[in-house]
RNA sequence: GUCCCAGUAGCUCAGCUGGAUAGAGCAACAGCCUUCUAAGCUGUGGGUCGCAGGUUCGAAUCCUGCCUGGGACGCCA
């Protein structure tokens, strides 16, 4: 099934020797245009060896290679372009993925072996903001395309349920907040007093101080600052778990900061053993000059930790725990350099599983192209636009499609869908401006388009004769070919999309394959009742498939019926 | 000031471990529903690949410098 592979040994076996099976495979690429074929080899490499003009090379080539899954090799130039054989590769394809269906594409590499994936981890007592979205569908696509790789995922939201912020808050719930605020409207009336302290600490410093001694507090058991963080938490968590129903993620822990607070003593004193710990400015630090990075904080000049400090334990936990062979952080690029120094200070710890964590940096979501600032309350809050998103599908599945029995349920997989995939469809790294108008879109390159053209395949399913299964003999024309080729390629898709850790790779893959299908559909009349049908009607069931695979790794749901 | 990321069609982005003629979607314009879901399909127009050098048979892709935007750079996370 690998013909690019097979296509490189041919090519070997007329080589003597100059070049490995290995070299001449990954030199090996696919034509930019189908009138070139569908594997090319490319002879300029060969023309130094041989001393021959690469063109003289393609032509004595092409005339040698014989192969049956190829109808013809033709030298164009200075390559050898090989046309597969459409009969059999088609029969091959299609037969492969309806005999391993939702399967397809799965590999075992990561058989056996855990990954970690630390994302979402929200803030207690801040509203869910679109940046926590990034996080959270890429990181539950990477868990996803990772058990696809054949590794067991372990989901983990390292909840923000610890740290200087809890000092601020307590210490403005105690000025200005009221028990009956809190209890009506948690989440917003908490996040208010948040934004409230930054802007009276603004005007008077000594409400930092005061913060600060509240987290010294809670850190050091305070029971009234306990029972505060604890009933602020729990309110916290009971508005996340509404928007994780939504997305239909779910997590194997929550175990936070908060979690790692008696880890803390033991990590530091290891430190300290380790002869790694210095003093400077009356804090704690551990000096990566010589690695020409600033120093890592470890404890403030007040003894309290900072959240190095906690990462540092929650690393050294997890590889204790779980026994990962690669550890994920699914956490904005402006935290590069933490990790970066966290990853360093581990590595001098001299822990060897340092080298398998990795950040999994992504891009801002901006506002006027500037980020988005928590503590000034400049924040769009994600349940709102679900919602919103949610409702506009409504609308437009009750003038499109009065029809539809389901129409709640439908919306919900399509409003939240365009909401996942309008984030994962580019490259993590880019900033996205926030523009609630171009995610609601519903046509073009979104989640939808990939929706309905499942919807479309399995409408024809449905109305295909229910003939028992015919055996499939194979598709020749253009339009089949097209379809057949992104099929095939959906292995190597998320191959490359877990090596990247980028599930734009996927939705990339989806769309096109959306595209060839529906060009397809335009062209080919599928039900036309004659000896091709069975081939065609496995072909669409292949393309469902796939689609509705695809979709499952970004984390969205493919409805049978739009 | 140092470091990181980005700059490709009017807009949003692919293409970047070097390879043939730089591609999609949106927007604009012109078409296609008595025939499998028109949330779709077909066609037209639209490009100094930020700028300048360099490496190479060959550069949007690699290297250097510069410009522009965003971000990070010790007691926030």
């Amino acid at each position: 099934m690998n013909y690019r592979q097979q296509f490189a040994e041919e090519i070997y076996t007329h080589l003597q020797g100059l070049s490995k099976v290995e070299e001449i495979n990954a030199l090996i690429e696919e034509p930019k245009y189908n009138t070139h074929g569908d594997l090319a080899f490319p002879c300029f490499t060969l023309a130094k060896k041989l001393k021959k003009a690469p063109q003289q090379i393609a032509k004595e080539l092409s005339t040698k290679i014989d192969a049956s899954f190829l109808e013809k090799t033709v030298a164009e130039g200075p390559y050898v372009n090989g046309f597969l054989n459409k009969q059999i590769v088609s029969k091959q394809v299609i037969q492969r993925i309806n005999t391993e269906k939702e399967n397809y594409g799965s590999s075992a590499a990561g058989a056996g072996k855990k990954v970690t994936l630390d994302f979402s981890s929200p803030n207690i007592a801040k509203p869910f903001s679109m940046g926590h979205l990034r996080s959270t569908v890429i990181g539950n696509a990477l868990a996803n395309i990772s058990e696809k790789y054949g590794y067991k995922a372990i989901r983990i939201n390292h909840l923000g349920d610890w740290g200087t912020q809890f000092g601020k808050l307590i210490t403005a719930y105690k000025q200005w907040g009221s028990e009956e605020k809190v209890r009506e409207n948690p989440i917003k009336e908490l996040f208010h007093l948040y934004v409230m302290f930054h802007e009276q600490a603004e005007k008077h410093p000594h409400l930092e101080d005061e913060a600060r001694f509240w987290f010294k507090q809670l850190e050091s058991g305070n029971e009234e600052a306990l029972q505060l963080w604890k009933w602020f938490r729990e309110e916290s968590l009971k508005e996340f778990a509404k928007i994780y129903e939504l997305l239909g993620i779910i997590f194997d822990s929550y175990d936070g900061e908060a979690f790692y607070n008696d880890k803390m003593d033991g990590i530091v004193q290891e430190l300290k053993d380790k002869d790694l710990l210095s003093l400077s400015d009356g804090a704690e630090v551990v000096n990566l000059a010589a690695e020409n990075m600033p120093p890592c904080l470890i404890k403030k000049k007040d003894g309290a930790t900072l959240y190095a400090t906690r990462d540092l334990a929650a690393a050294v936990y997890r590889s204790r725990t779980y026994h990962f062979e690669k550890s994920f952080y699914i956490v904005g690029q402006e935290q590069r350099l933490h990790f970066e120094q966290l990853f360093l200070v581990l590595q001098k710890m001299s822990y060897n599983w340092a080298a398998s964590l990795q950040h999994v940096p992504f891009g801002f979501i901006l506002k006027d192209g500037k980020k988005m600032s928590t503590r000034k309350g400049k924040v769009v809050l994600l349940e709102d636009v679900i919602k919103e998103a949610i409702d506009l599908a409504y609308q437009n599945i009750k003038t499109k499609n009065p029809e539809l029995e389901n129409k709640e349920e439908v919306a919900k997989m399509v409003g939240v869908g365009a909401i996942i995939f309008h984030d994962l469809k580019n490259e993590r790294q880019n900033n996205i401006e926030f523009n609630l108008d171009e995610m609601l879109k519903f046509e073009g390159s979104t989640g939808l388009y990939v929706q309905y053209t499942h919807a479309r395949a399995c409408s024809i399913l449905r109305k295909a004769p229910a003939k028992n299964n015919i055996a499939v003999s194979g598709l020749t024309d253009s339009y089949s070919w097209t379809v057949i080729k992104t099929l095939m390629d959906f292995p190597n898709v998320i191959e490359k999309s877990f090596q990247q850790a980028e599930p734009s790779v996927i939705a990339k893959y989806v769309l096109k394959l959306s595209q060839d299908f529906n060009k397809y559909y335009g062209q080919i009349k599928i039900l036309a009742d004659d000896t091709e049908q069975s081939s065609r009607l496995a072909l669409v069931k292949s393309v469902a498939i796939v689609l509705k695979e695809g979709l499952r790794l970004l984390g969205v749901k493919a409805p049978e019926k739009l």
